[in-house]
DNA sequence: GTCTATACGGCGATAGAC
DNA sequence: GTCTATCGCCGTATAGAC
């Protein structure tokens, strides 16, 4: 059971409510700084409740990964029907314009969970770099369908890299012109490119 | 006073016994997650020592900083001993895949520490992009001798994303190799590079 | 299912003997 | 200067009433 009825009219459950402060504040603040009271505060759900619906902090870390993996699944396969992979690799810098205030402000929510992730020994988050493997998987395909062989993959490695490289550089800097300029650059790479 | 003589041989104090343990910590493990009592065991100084030395966690953070920086500095003054801004540059690659495992397992510890004081809205460790700023700087400062205007800033900081980039997915894939291949990447692009 | 009160443990920090 | 013992807080997690 999801969601529940309210007068007919369908209401977010507390799990995803709960999901979504979580991942905004991870984003915002890191995983380990936000705190169960800070979630509960944020989604105006009681600190207690938080237990019915995930049971460790560790669970809603995982949780918001998984999430953050679902996006970029949707995104891709959004991208996926342009028809050029050249196109498809285009419209990819061009979210990172999209969201180019959250990220100087608080870096790449894929990148910055991965590495936060890979620093706790603990017991959890350990899967968070499979998210950073999808896209550069994601991007490989689309230089092979350029027609890139024996060097696809490294090409790929390079769009990736380029992308969490410019975010890590302008977050540090403060400049939202730093992706404003390098997402040009990446693009004249792709146009000058040759296999 | 720094040292203390120990039948006329100079030791290393506890003060950069304590940083020294601090800095692998952390670099390691992260600075959240780095307890006093692991530096302490680390450094096999007792815990309650450790406050002689620095008032307060964040004071060892900033000093971890402070080190950072000083060792990016000592490294740059090298660098500028060779001949060409383009051998530099190469240079400067070079130390990646010199510092390769390291980089693997926990990536660049300039950037790391960089976006995990971005998360941390406290009170301290507020100046540790500063680093990266010095590397920009010093990157842009070549492009200039290599003949660059107005763009030297554009092709510094697309240095400096490359190396950062290369990092992050690296140790994302847990993969030596992407470093091996991205650094040979940037050379080429550095080789065939124009004004 | 919801929510309050509280137990429990860990970590930063201090007191104070030596 | 060195080191042990311990305090106090905060954050995760649980108990248990409703």
């Amino acid at each position: 059971m999801c969601s529940t009825k309210f007068n007919g009219k369908k209401m977010v459950n507390k799990r995803e409510l709960l999901l979504k402060s979580a991942d905004e504040l991870i984003h915002a603040q890191g995983f380990q700084s936000t705190t169960l009271a800070d979630i509960a505060r944020h989604s105006k759900v009681p600190l207690g409740n938080i237990y019915y619906y995930f049971k460790t902090k560790a669970d809603i870390g995982n949780a918001v990964i998984q999430l953050r993996e679902s996006k970029l699944q949707d995104l891709l396969k959004q991208l996926d029907q342009l028809e050029t992979p050249k196109a498809r690799l285009k419209a990819m810098t061009e979210t990172i314009i999209a969201n180019k205030k959250d990220i100087v402000k608080y870096g790449c929510p894929i990148a910055s969970l991965s590495q936060e992730a890979g620093k706790i020994e603990d017991s959890m988050i350990k899967k968070a770099d499979s998210i950073l493997r999808l896209l550069v998987d994601w991007a490989i395909k689309q230089f092979k369908e350029m027609g890139f062989r024996q060097n696809a993959r490294m090409k790929g490695i390079q769009f990736v890299s380029h992308i969490e490289g410019m975010t890590v550089v302008a977050q540090a800097l403060k400049d939202p012109v730093v992706l404003d300029c390098q997402v040009k650059a990446l693009k004249i790479w792709l146009d000058d490119i040759k296999n």
